[in-house]
DNA sequence: GAACAAAGTCGACTGCGGTCGCTTATTTTG
DNA sequence: CAAAATAAGCGACCGCAGTCGACTTTGTTC
């Protein structure tokens, strides 16, 4: 049962997060001060720290908000007969079009996932794991459909499609990459090398079938 | 000609780099503050401004000068008649080996150099060009030799394995991979993958060997 | 329900990265 | 060589993230 403390906490932490969405998006996240933060949300300063360690926690709580917005999305407009490129493609350009909304918290976001400080920080594998069993769902029945190879670990080719993926928004942030458009073709290229392999083959992957 | 101003500069930003070495090098990055690191200079806080816009350009310059020892290793320890997979295995090791002997600094420059903030940040393109350089010689040696496919962009080739290398490197920044072992295993399964494919192939670049 | 424990709240405070405006050293000009 | 111009040096200062210790509110025990 709920007692007054839980409810009066789900309240504020909920300011505190409404608070963020609202600031960090007018003003930006450098330029929010937990002051103004703490002001908006109707609280003292020191009271985000019962909810969040720092500030940088709050800003992953907020993209993971909109990450899993994100993954409806992509479970939504999913297509199982599409070809394994399409189908990776549609899911990562999703996840790359959520960065460009927003450069600045995706930078951080980024930066965080993939390097992490230190394995302390709150931040949910629930949806990491979630991701990672959409794709192996995907992977599986490409492999059935002969699509893909079946002598593949899966974690495996899960890391190399979403290295590619990274490799690509890194890209971008570089501005090496500039329009959606020349990430979305830089993305293909990387994803269809991949499929056909850089070693000398007699029959590649895409010489046998069409999928287009 | 160099006038008493420009030697008196180099002393001084020799100075401030040497400072962050021992200082960064004993009590960490984010524990060293830019007062402490001018008094070991033995200069004036501001003045450090001077010759560094941030402090995480003092610690990139740091690390440029390591990464630039790592890329003489690499050049002396080089054996072109190895396997395509090899070269690169042993490339990106000595990398990576650079990053963990500098946990925490590798962090941060890799943060910065791979979702850079602003393209002001100064940052030696020079040696990322000099890498790039390295890696397509020896691409195109092993196009000349039937290594490597000869219809593949090199630069999506680069692309491929330095993403690799990427996602490896944050495996192990997450945890997922723990010794330099398991770095070094996960990283040559994602090479060897790489060159063989993912699609179905009817002769692979590794089938006459041995396959699992 | 009174007394005690535990957890939430808060403003004052700390230490830090970075800036400002003044001072001092070097170079250029005539 | 003097004076004007340019650039380095510097400490006081600012705003901010995060901490501390005192205080208040909620939950528990007998």
């Amino acid at each position: 049962m709920e007692g007054i403390r839980e409810k009066k906490k789900r309240k504020t932490k909920k300011a505190i997060i409404d608070a963020a969405i609202i600031l960090f998006g007018e003003t930006g996240y450098e330029q929010t001060s937990m002051a103004a933060l703490a002001s908006k949300a109707g609280i003292g300063k020191s009271t985000i720290y019962t909810y969040f360690a720092t500030k940088r926690e709050i800003l992953i709580a907020f993209c993971e908000d909109e990450l899993e917005y994100v993954y409806k999305e992509i479970n939504e407009q999913a297509n199982p007969d599409a070809s394994l490129v399409d189908q990776l493609h549609t899911i990562f350009m999703a996840e790359f079009r959520f960065v460009t909304r927003n450069k600045e918290f995706g930078r951080l976001f980024l930066r965080e996932s993939v390097f992490p400080k230190d394995l302390t920080v709150e931040h949910s594998h629930e949806l990491d794991s979630r991701y990672i069993d959409l794709l192996f769902a995907i992977f599986d029945k490409c492999q059935q459909r002969g699509e893909l190879r079946k002598d593949r670990e899966l974690l495996f080719v899960a890391a190399q499609f979403y290295s590619l993926y990274l490799v690509t928004v890194s890209s971008w942030y570089s501005g090496r990459l500039q329009t959606e458009d020349d990430v979305a073709e830089g993305m293909r290229m990387l994803f269809e090398q991949a499929m056909e392999g850089l070693g000398p083959t007699t029959i590649s992957y895409k010489e046998k079938t069409d999928y287009h």
